[in-house]
DNA sequence: TAGAACTGTTATGCTTCATAACAAACACGA
DNA sequence: TCGTGTTTGTTATGAAGCATAACAGTTCTA
């Protein structure tokens, strides 16, 4: 992740006083941060974590400027020191949303040990769905269509955060894969996909997910993987398939996951405490 | 589909002159439909592509009315004629979205013999993907996160939509079920899922899908089919895997809805032309 | 053909996003 | 301690959207 910055503290020339811009990086300065900075990080915070809670409070992915300077006792017009306008909040609140879908994935996937392969995918789509099932909207917001009116920035942070979310899943099977512990999936394959992916690796494709290549069988069945968890898990999300009870909805996806996780050549998962 | 509509062409006695409401019912009445009629229907179907046009044009879900007025040379007040709200203008969207869909998974399915449920399968993934793709904001609509702003009608016409949509794939399902084609799924199941399955038959739970029950096994092997071609769909529709070529992405999905149909104890689609 | 019903218009009010102009609080060096 | 520039808030203002009201032209029908 680029550290980059040009070096915090210091403004650029050209910054005027009421300048927009945020600094959204996460390193720590070499001076302590000022009594004012962190008044302004924590109301950078406040504002998104308000227009957070009107988005679960109203169900969707929208919200109002005014609404949040009301909530936080503020005019809407203060909010424009913070953020230039909506879109830059959106673009704040989808990378923060990719970023902390990561975390909770990468989470839950370390706490099984390196070899249970099976059982590290099998946390990873719980986690997956438990996070889609507490947060709509935030899921929503990154693996849903566009917000109405939203236009992201071009090759812009979201998609490096997007990247660095993706990681999570890949490196769960780039480590059974080097590890050995794969059996080959019983996906089939032509020949076709073995051959476009040697084109990928080659880097002639560019490829959100990051990491080292891994063999295209693993590719494939990492592929599988994600889009059937991320099928049941978005129709579970946005509540399709409310009129299952919760226990038929979490056994159904249970097996669902043990069957895909099989498919894609992952060993069985480990009994576990817990 | 229910034929409860008042008698058309006699307004009620509450009936305002410019009142709303709007006569969705598809049944012919008696009397041919009056130019008037004619020229109300000709409007609403006019409003209801605009809207579609510009969701397209925008890649979202949402829609200005003012935008539609000038599209079609009106002003926009004169909407209001035709639909009380923009809830009602969507609601509609949603209802014809459901049934656009349902249609193109039926027509797919039914193109391919009744004794081949695995190509009936393939035949209704696809062309789910394909009407996805062809179609993300109104795919967006009916299975995504709510468009802010609109209230669903309770019990209304898009539950009953969706039901009727989904039971297209039901249905498939069903088929092979009675003909006895269908091998035992390779999904796990401790019994938790037949248990609830049979409560859920036994009337306690609402299901959505329409149509004659299955057999659990049958049922729980519909939704995983359902939640694997939904994730890669929605993934696809969304623009999340355009990284990949055009060309790997088919294949992926191709093998993908293979062997999730193999898992669901499908039989081997049978070779076609075409 | 006269009245009722229908379908459009302009005028209006309320709300939101966003900017401009201005005022108070703060930081910090002389 | 004071004074100056920065930061962060305010009120005032403008443009645009949703929605309703009041009104006018057109079409249907008795």
């Amino acid at each position: 992740m680029g550290d980059l910055t040009p070096e915090p503290g210091t403004p650029e020339p050209g910054d005027q006083p009421g300048d927009h811009s945020v600094d959204h990086s996460g390193d720590q300065p070499e001076r302590p941060p000022s009594r004012r900075e962190r008044a302004r990080a924590a109301t950078i915070e406040e504002i998104k974590q308000t227009a957070l809670g009107l988005m679960r409070e109203h169900g969707t992915t929208d919200f109002r400027f005014s609404d949040i300077a009301r909530l936080m006792g503020m005019t809407a017009p203060a909010l424009y020191r913070y953020f230039a306008d909506r879109d830059e909040l959106l673009t704040a609140l989808i990378v923060d949303a990719y970023d902390d879908l990561g975390r909770a994935v990468a989470d839950a996937r370390d706490q099984v040990p390196l070899d249970d392969p099976g059982g590290r995918f099998t946390a990873v789509a719980h986690s997956y769905r438990r996070w889609a099932r507490e947060e709509p909207e935030r899921f929503a917001l990154i693996l849903g269509l566009p917000v109405p009116g939203y236009h992201a920035p071009e090759e812009g942070p979201t998609t490096e955060a997007a990247r660095r979310a993706m990681a999570q899943l890949k490196s769960l099977f780039y480590e059974a894969s080097q590890a050995g512990v794969l059996r080959p999936p019983m996906l089939s394959d032509d020949g076709t996909i073995a051959g476009l992916l040697a084109e990928h690796h080659a880097g002639k494709m560019e490829s959100p997910i990051d990491g080292p290549p891994v063999p295209p069988e693993t590719f494939q069945a990492m592929l599988h993987c994600w889009a059937s968890m991320h099928g049941f898990t978005s129709l579970d999300a946005y509540g399709h398939l409310d009129w299952m009870p919760d226990v038929l909805r979490d056994a159904v996806f249970e097996s669902s996951i043990r069957m895909v996780a099989k498919v894609a050549g992952l060993p069985e998962p480990r009994p576990r405490d817990g």
